[in-house]
DNA sequence: CAGGATGATGAGTGGTGACTCATGTTAGGG
DNA sequence: CCCTAACATGAGTCACCACTCATCATCCTG
């Protein structure tokens, strides 16, 4: 099961791959090259498939860090505010998706990727916590069902990078769809 | 400006091509290459470029198309019911989007292509027309502005193809969004 | 600090897709 | 019916990309 441990330079690199295909994937989509993320990460191309055997599994485990790091905000979020936790969260991570293409790839990439699908469950569940405790709070209106707020989130982060909403835009639009939401 | 006509042989095949490229963007998205659209329509790779001298100029043809359907029924349904008609209109081309790859294409591509462009900014007065008679007869939110309009419109039909949703699920949703949108 | 194991290298492979062009084919006017 | 301009053909070019592997470098253990 566990592996023997890594080499110390063979650690240094697998961050620096991580790192630089976190800023490559972000700033150009997952259709940018690994040659691209070797060279910003200062490593030959083997050395990327050698800690990488598909791009897929690279791209995994930025979603994997990623999926972390927004759940942490979303209990750190409920835990100052139960009621509004569910819309500030929705708002968040659509402010995130603006900068950021690898969030559109965590939530658009459902059905065709199976390391992806489980980060995604994840997130559901995140997100799942969140409403039931805007439905206690009253806040969200009683209908709203949890794949509806997944629809709607998926669809605002697909709009915000793929139509280039201004940030004045942006947070419009994302009002108009908690409206829908509200009691 | 106008060119010599067309033979008849050379008429069909653009006929051809057109229908066949509708087809394959459609099933597989605007990544689809150029020869599978070739072979669909029965007819020579360079037969395909003698016409559309870039995959983009194929493209930009298929969306003038779309663009013009979508106008005319836009039309249709403001004659039947001015109150209603930017909302049905919202939900019918989201359906469309569903089987249709291109309407995402059109919607999306903006600012990326200048073809493309002509057309949204065409699709984008028809929505207007709409919004405004909505506005008179108060069944839309007098805030609403027309960019976020078709900022939720691209986001609906994003979300649709992106993410695979369900029917039933594409109809909850869509509601949830105009619910945002109404009076 | 020697030597074997682990890791890094980068030219090479195979595959795909947009686009070209020399050659062969046809429409349709005279 | 013939001839030529217009058109069709499809193998070939070029560029790109995911992924491999023989060779070389580095770590680290005894």
């Amino acid at each position: 099961m566990s592996e023997p441990p890594l080499r110390a330079d063979a650690r240094r690199n697998r961050a620096r791959i991580l790192a630089a295909a976190a800023e490559v994937f972000d700033e150009h989509g997952t259709s940018a090259s690994t040659e691209e993320v070797a060279r910003r990460a200062g490593v030959a191309v083997g050395t990327v498939f050698r800690h990488f055997p598909t791009k897929n599994d690279l791209l995994a485990a930025i979603m994997k860090d990623l999926q972390s790091r927004l759940t942490a905000e979303a209990e750190a979020l409920a835990a100052k505010d139960e009621a509004t936790a569910l819309f500030t969260f929705f708002a968040d991570i659509v402010e995130h998706a603006a900068s950021t293409r690898t969030v559109i790839h965590l939530l658009a990439a459902a059905g065709t990727n199976v390391d992806v699908d489980r980060q995604l469950a994840a997130l559901g569940e995140t997100l799942d916590a969140l409403l039931t405790r805007a439905r206690k709070a009253r806040t969200v209106h009683s209908e709203v069902r949890l794949d509806e707020v997944i629809a709607l989130l998926t669809a605002a982060c697909q709009g915000t990078l793929a139509a280039g909403w201004t940030p004045d835009l942006r947070r419009r639009t994302v009002a108009r769809l908690l409206d829908g939401l509200r009691a």
